[in-house]
DNA sequence: AGCACGCCGACT
DNA sequence: GTCGGCGTGCTC
């Protein structure tokens, strides 16, 4: 007899096809289970959804096709995992079958059933698992503490501790000891960026082995992507280490979720389904009834507020492991300074000491390349991006200019494209520059035995090939190097033991930003950089964080010479509060790309006029549409709109109430649109 | 998203 | 006279 099952396709939001396709099967299929189905001209993988016996009228029209091919040796998705499906697709306004398919490698829409199962075989030879499991270090009282309250109680948990107080172990044992109570327990251990999975990982592999471990991120290759996810969704791996994406492995006996580093914007997803993977992680630990277990230094505000109203329970470590004490504070006043200064002379003669001591110096800028404008001193020529609403980088190392945004690059011109004055100047510093201006003020700097000062750079431009971070990180923990100077990349969890001094070169501009936010991530900077000196105890004493601003009583470096974080938590939770913005506030952002900037906004005046039919709409503020920031990228112009609502549940219900009406707007030149629930950058 | 069909410029 | 540009439209 045939069956008729609802099954789920790779459909973007956009697309008419919203929830799962009716095909025919000849034998029942169980829910989660993998198919391949014809669509259209093509044949896609597809997730059997559930029984379509609630055959919709629209079925009638369309006459079902026989699914191609069931993957029969790959156990169906488990019922949570197609819970946090269902909620995410919900609660990010994106279709099911979209976020669904994007949860699974794409390597399985390639291969076929046979394929698969001989790639199965394969893995499954390899199953014998060594229980060796290396010895733990030794704990502090407070880790011994933390890690005790973890045990005897449910959570979430949000680990609040200082860097260096020993948080990585904490993860580690939590699983350790997870694993030995339970011979089939997984955890999923989740870390920011991709280039902090690999210290990670060597750290778990060297604790459990490697055939417990696998990793999951954007940078594998699609066969290294499958093999891993297989080992997951068969409980093989015992513990998946990952970026954001890794939040919808299948983990078939999930009993633990890490989020490390919680506060980190990259687990916001920035495209397709916006989610955030640090949420969905508590929300699948409620699923699946796995603890949950969030870390940082400098929480986000939202994790903070829950532990402070007892939502999660907060676990603090204050001290770092060795008792070495976190970087005095130093701030330098530039209205003090003369007029142009870039290093004032305090820090230059801090740095000067350090290199004579043989300790090394990190340098912070949140900017690359030489500088962020080039401009004509003749004429009021600079160098704009023809295709976007930015100027282009100058990059002095290759010539070039380079659009940041669209990625537009030419040779810088030998005169001024309009006047043809040959004098263009470089505008304000990047990396680069700063790197090269600190060359010329070290140059009668010596290293104790006499040898020139050793200035390297470190950014996203220094580490694009291959290899290159790796073989800068060694160079540095070699102590090849005594000053580096880099972006923010720099800041991020590499461990040097002999940085004693870090150095804030251009801090301000995130104090009076008009995004509420912009504090919070400049504090947790900051600290995160502080956190890089003087992790060698024997050093910490002497060490120092420097910050050069023109704002010395700004209340925020008040707490950071304090490493106070819960005092400037509480500075911004009340202003928060009074504002009425998360987490006391909810927001989604509507936000449209076109051709023109009057037909983007049309199209969001016409959502927004929509809206106030709506029978939730006297529980939202929308705002008025408004131009993005960067108004314009690779041609296409782009404006957004502000939804706010004092509860979460009724943006909820206005949101889907709004979907239906927005697919249904049309705008001439409207290129796509796109709703953004919680957005982080507004 | 793919992949079609469909109507207007420079090539064998 | 065709090859091919990307503008709308459909996929159970």
């Amino acid at each position: 007899m045939t069956h008729r099952v609802a099954v789920l396709v790779p459909t973007p939001a956009h697309s008419k096809l919203g929830g799962p396709l009716t095909y025919l099967s000849e034998q029942p299929l169980a829910p989660g289970t993998l198919v391949r189905v014809p669509l259209g001209k093509r044949e896609v993988l597809g997730l059997v959804w559930d029984q379509a016996d609630t055959a919709l009228a629209s079925d009638e029209m369309i006459a079902a096709k026989l699914i191609a091919e069931v993957l029969q040796d790959i156990p169906p998705m488990s019922k949570h995992w197609r819970q946090l499906v269902t909620f995410s697709a919900s609660y990010y306004q994106r279709s099911l079958g979209e976020v669904a398919l994007a949860g699974l490698p794409p390597q399985l829409r390639d291969l076929s059933a046979t394929q698969l199962a001989r790639r199965l075989k394969r893995a499954d030879g390899m199953q014998e698992q060594s229980d060796t499991c290396a010895q733990g270090l030794p704990l502090t009282m407070q880790q011994q503490e933390a890690l005790a309250a973890y045990e005897s109680n449910p959570g979430p948990f949000l680990l609040f501790g200082t860097t260096g107080s020993g948080k990585t172990e904490i993860y580690l044992q939590a699983v350790q000891a997870l694993l030995a109570r339970d011979a089939r327990a997984q955890a999923l251990v989740m870390v920011p960026e991709i280039n902090l999975t690999p210290q990670l990982q060597d750290r778990f592999i060297a604790r459990f082995g490697q055939d417990k471990v696998t990793t999951m991120n954007s940078a594998m290759t699609p066969a290294q992507r499958l093999k891993g996810w297989l080992a997951a969704h068969t409980g093989q791996a015992r513990i998946v280490l990952g970026t954001r994406m890794a939040v919808f492995a299948s983990l078939p006996h999930l009993k633990l979720i890490v989020v490390d580093e919680e506060h980190d914007p990259s687990y916001k997803q920035q495209e397709g389904a916006r989610y955030s993977a640090r949420d969905l992680a508590v929300l699948r630990g409620k699923l699946e009834g796995a603890k949950v277990l969030l870390g940082s230094a400098t929480p986000s505000l939202e994790s903070w507020q829950a532990s402070e109203k007892g939502r999660y329970q907060r676990l603090h470590m204050a001290a770092r492991v060795g008792q070495g004490k976190l970087p005095a504070v130093r701030l330098v006043d530039m209205n003090l300074q003369p007029r142009q200064t870039v290093f004032s002379p305090q820090l230059l003669q801090a740095i000067g000491q350090r290199i004579e001591r043989g300790e090394q110096s990190l340098i912070f800028l949140n900017r690359r390349g030489y500088a962020p404008v080039l401009a004509c001193t003749a004429c009021d020529w600079k160098s704009e991006c023809p295709h976007c609403s930015a100027f282009r980088v100058f990059h002095k190392i290759d010539r070039t200019l380079r659009c940041h945004h669209c990625g537009y690059t030419e040779r810088v011109p030998r005169a001024c494209p309009t006047c043809g004055n040959v004098d263009i100047a470089p505008v304000g510093r990047g990396t680069e520059r700063l790197e090269e201006h600190l060359s010329e003020l070290l140059a009668d700097v010596k290293q104790a035995n006499g040898e020139p000062v050793r200035i390297a750079r470190m950014d996203a431009d220094s580490t694009r090939f291959k290899g290159a971070l790796q073989e800068q990180l060694a160079r540095m923990h070699a102590g090849e190097v005594d000053v580096l100077v880099g972006t923010q990349m720099v800041t991020k969890g590499h461990d040097f033991r002999r940085i004693t001094l870090v150095a804030a070169i251009n801090a301000d501009s995130a104090l009076f930003s008009s995004d509420f936010r912009a504090p919070e991530r400049l504090f947790g900077l900051l600290m995160q950089a502080a956190g890089r000196a003087g992790r060698d105890s024997a050093q910490a004493d002497a060490s120092e964080m420097w910050v050069q601003t023109w704002h010395p009583r700004h209340p925020l470096f008040d707490a950071l010479r304090r490493h106070d974080y819960p005092a400037f938590a509480q500075q911004q939770l009340v202003q928060r509060e009074q504002a009425g913005m998360p987490p006391f506030g909810f927001q989604a952002l509507l936000r449209a790309e076109a051709r023109t900037q009057e037909a983007a906004q049309s199209f969001l005046r016409a959502a927004a006029q929509a809206a106030s039919q709506l029978p939730d709409a006297a529980h939202v503020t929308v705002y008025s549409a408004v131009p993005m920031g960067i108004q314009r990228v690779a041609n296409v112009e782009r404006a957004q709109m502000l939804i706010e609502s004092p509860s979460r549940t009724a943006l909820q219900r206005f949101l889907s109430q709004w979907q239906p009406v927005l697919r249904a707007t049309q705008e001439k030149g409207l290129i796509r649109w796109a709703v953004d629930v919680d957005p982080l950058v507004i």
